[in-house]
DNA sequence: AGTTCCATGTCGCGG
DNA sequence: CCGCGACGTGGAACT
């Protein structure tokens, strides 16, 4: 990684057009060729930036960037204050835990959640358009298609609908019912969901986390 | 700002859970106090980051970033390589120009470009399910809702007709006819908004910008 | 390579 | 401050 403190001036051509006018700034090269320049405040995004891959050429002060796509990051330093590189070798990654997956799952686990004598007939259900997050029969032996989500925002639905008119010309399941979940559903979601017939549900997960974690204490 | 190259692991614990084993990564605190820690390439992206505002405490060779709502991030240093503390001052900003906020505006003020005659009633027009970009009025008195977007594809149209649903049921605008605009119409939007009855329309940014540039030079 | 969908999304505006 | 939609969304998983 190669790090340089400069004052400088950046424009980038590309999806849109934007000029940072001369300042103090950080450029920060990684190894994998992406460049990112950095103020020193406003949260951790630079304010410009070009991913890998790119060509990376100097000439001089001016420094340009330029990707496959045609998009073009043009940096011109003044003073530079500061400059270093050092190896730092791969990284393992990050774990990560808690994300919707993990919501899946626990819902999976108990989908009576949904309504007494709800029972799962699968996960990950696929269709044309994608896989149905959980497909269950309620107790009228109806079949019933969950769209699960952390946050529920109008997109979900949309999804879920999409999803539904597939389902539905299935005669094998057809006629299905849709449930939307998740952890919050914005009031925008809940018209549109309700407009269009769909239950709407929100779970707590951390309830459902403790219930699994009994279970799990119980064997 | 603040630059710590160093040896570390870190833990995050908020909105979901997270682990980086230990590597050499640089770790950044801004000036406004949030912390980033980098990987040397994998994108701008940190690995893992605690925004403004929060509480950074050291003590020894862990660092606890604490925000005010409860997130947590424990970073552990290993061997420190390098480390250095640079003022940069203020930043003035970046200046963007070509987004659909600008061309919404260019387009509120020119309505005539769809079509002789068409006056604007008013930008963001609300539904229960969020605002229409452009309500207009067409030479015929006919309502017009009109979506803008930099590149026209399938979910604007969707938008939109979702938009078209509900105005259609306000007796005093019904029947409303919907116009989608873009820089670019991709050809599977351009079929599905034709199937919908919507007509689609691409608006030419430089033009528009030309003309701008003219009238504010009239005056 | 193209498509779909998640994200600790982040950001900014309008109510 | 909340709600909502755009974003140079980015990034991963799957076809």
């Amino acid at each position: 990684m190669r790090i340089r403190v400069a004052q400088c001036t950046v424009r980038y051509e590309g999806r849109l057009n934007a000029y940072l006018p001369e300042a103090t700034r950080l450029v920060m090269v990684k190894a994998d060729g992406c460049v990112a320049v950095h103020a020193d405040g406003g949260a951790y995004k630079p304010l410009n930036w070009m991913n890998a891959p790119n060509t990376l050429s100097e000439e001089g002060d001016v420094w340009t960037v330029l990707n496959p796509k045609g998009e073009k990051l043009i940096i011109e330093f003044g003073e530079i204050h500061f400059e270093t590189a050092l190896e730092m070798g791969e990284d393992p990654g990050l774990q990560k835990d808690g994300v919707e997956l993990e919501l899946q799952r626990l819902l999976a686990e108990r989908p009576e959640t949904f309504g007494e004598g709800m029972t799962l007939i699968r996960r990950e259900y696929p269709t044309p358009i994608g896989p149905v997050d959980l497909l269950c029969r309620d107790a009228e032996e109806m079949t019933v298609a969950i769209e699960i989500k952390r946050r529920g925002e109008i997109d979900g639905v949309e999804q879920l609908t999409r999803y539904l008119e597939f389902l539905n010309r299935e005669p094998r399941i057809a006629p299905v019912r849709g449930i939307f979940a998740a952890q919050v559903v914005k009031p925008q979601a809940r018209v549109l969901a309700e407009d269009r017939d769909i239950e709407w549900v929100e779970v707590d997960y951390e309830k459902l986390k403790g219930i699994d974690s009994d279970v799990m204490r119980l064997f």
